[in-house]
DNA sequence: TTGTAGGCGTTATCAA
DNA sequence: TTGATAACGCCTACAA
């Protein structure tokens, strides 16, 4: 079996207090003894088990994500920073991919407070869910809304709207079409419509958004642009709620002879913009995203809350695709 | 302060013993007094401590997965499947990056330990990394020898190696170059460049691979393949040791006007697909590669390894690029 | 400078 | 059917 504190103190000669001391620099120890207990963690290849310490210290520096899941880029590149940032401050991060189902995120709600985490960061949420009310933890959300103690961070999901917008206005587009997710969940993401709806009817047009009925389903969204190639074969601007929704946009586009078809994505993530360079994006600050949303976890945990605004918005940027040589980009034909 | 067993027994009127046994269904237990235990769980909202069921138990159903990162859609699609798993058999997953430092691994590797997670998946591995040999927990690795003794889940890198060669012989290249990380590192993935090798000699042809540095950092892609491209312009084809590796050949390619390039890449994640459904690629079974790993641990858990392989490798499959319509695709002008 | 004892929250054994 | 007790591994008063 796994040696214990006693196991080092018998082989050292000491009691398992001198032990427990010079693994935690606590109180005078005599060089002596401390090489000698050293010695005897290095023999026996002993690790304390940060079960009993967190046991002991009502504390585990575990930290609970709460993601739809990190199949999706965004998601995956956030949760990637967000264990780096954790793991630097000591911190470590249990891993929760809820998809969007309602029992899950129920569940794993139960495992993190059972687990005794520090705090929850989530960026997943189905409705319905008043645990999050009831719940005494530091928690922070990312681009939800859970409850009105639990702050948010999100992007400048409206400015990210007119960006997008303006930049297909400013293409020439004539008629510029809207996909996000269904409009009742009252999540910030649904702000990026109110700005495109925003810009379209300052320039005096009507602004037209589809509905996607689920978005961790690939195929729902190939048949919802197919749907709008359909109904609306003028349409030449979309401004889609995700960038794998807008390369969605762009091969249905090749396959159906657009080749006039502009589009802008969001999210603005690494992968995609290795994959798909030529795709003009909202760019989200995901590592600022990360950061901050740690930030506040431990700022919660310390009561530092007093006087911190609630929600924390941070800025967008347009990025354009990067137009290429040859005649085989949709963007440059 | 959270609620412990004696608060839930003392509003219950009972021992701490006997809401112990309601919890865990053990013993025989009064209709009436199971009915006050789970009164009083709910009024105080109760959580059972799982550290010290943990520590009693010896047992925390913890899982540690180390993977270079998950930005990598590879990776990210990997742990997604890993953890939906583990978490579909009451275990639960610490996440870390180890971004291919020894220093993060080696960390990480110690406070897995001291965590007391009862076995790891690695899919990251620096050399120079011995404390693997000394760890008495079980481990699988995926796609990576780390010992003698530790189990590997691969997808058949060398039969990829061929495909992809062949798939681009077949397509009338002449001149088909092979990207790849640093030789020495011998990891299973190498096979997929003696795969291109074998291939290629096989049709009495010369091999050639180029190495890149670290494959973490993008620009290092871009560096090498615009090297290729100045130092081999008679290149007509390139397999690429993975997905994002191609990606960045198709865009250069763009750049550099060469229509007609045929490239193949390596590891047909979900994400990919989606991003540039037209490149041509190995398709590895993520899915399985992760069934397989949670199921080796287990199987280690449990002591029954005993004739089992200690290398076990899935198939793969050529998936061609889907040939869009218009003139806007680098595969079919 | 070092050791003893009690407790962190839970469970299993044994006795009642 | 229920309860007291010791143990899981560690840490901190308090004592020596």
């Amino acid at each position: 079996m796994k040696p214990n504190i006693k196991d080092i103190a018998r082989l050292a000669g000491v009691s398992p207090t001198t032990v427990s001391r010079v693994m935690n620099n606590r109180g005078y120890i005599s060089e002596k003894t401390r090489k000698k207990v050293n010695q005897a963690m290095k023999e026996l290849n002993y690790f304390p088990n940060e079960l009993a310490r967190s046991l002991y210290h009502q504390r585990t520096r575990f930290i609970g994500l709460i993601f739809p899941t990190i199949s999706n880029p965004f998601f995956g590149e956030l949760v990637f920073h967000i264990e780096n940032i954790c793991a630097s401050m000591g911190y470590k991060v249990l891993l929760c991919n809820s998809l969007d189902r309602v029992d899950k995120e129920r569940s794993y709600l139960e495992m993190l407070q059972r687990n005794q985490v520090d705090g929850i960061i989530v960026g997943a949420h189905n409705r319905h869910i008043s645990e999050y009310q009831s719940i005494d933890l530091p928690i922070v959300a990312i681009d939800r809304y859970l409850s009105e103690r639990i702050p948010v961070v999100a992007s400048d999901n409206f400015q990210g709207g007119i960006l997008a917008t303006r930049w297909l206005i400013d293409q020439g587009c004539r008629h510029i079409i809207h996909i996000n997710g269904p409009r009742k969940l009252e999540t910030p993401a649904n702000r990026r419509r109110d700005g495109y709806e925003r810009t379209i009817e300052e320039h005096g047009r009507i602004p037209l958004t589809y509905e996607i009925p689920k978005s961790l389903i690939y195929h729902e969204n190939v048949k919802t642009v197919r749907k709008i190639f359909a109904e609306r074969p003028e349409v030449d601007g979309i401004f889609a709620s995700d960038d794998l929704l807008a390369a969605t946009v762009i091969s249905e586009a090749k396959k159906c002879h657009k080749p006039d078809l502009k589009v802008v994505g969001y999210d603005g993530t690494e992968t995609v913009r290795i994959c798909l360079p030529q795709l003009t994006t909202i760019k989200q600050p995901i590592h600022e995203i990360a950061e901050t949303a740690v930030q506040l976890l431990v700022a919660q945990k310390n009561n530092e809350m007093t006087d911190r605004k609630k929600e924390i918005i941070l800025p967008v940027e347009l990025v354009e695709g990067r137009v290429q040589a040859g005649p085989n980009n949709i963007e440059d034909s």
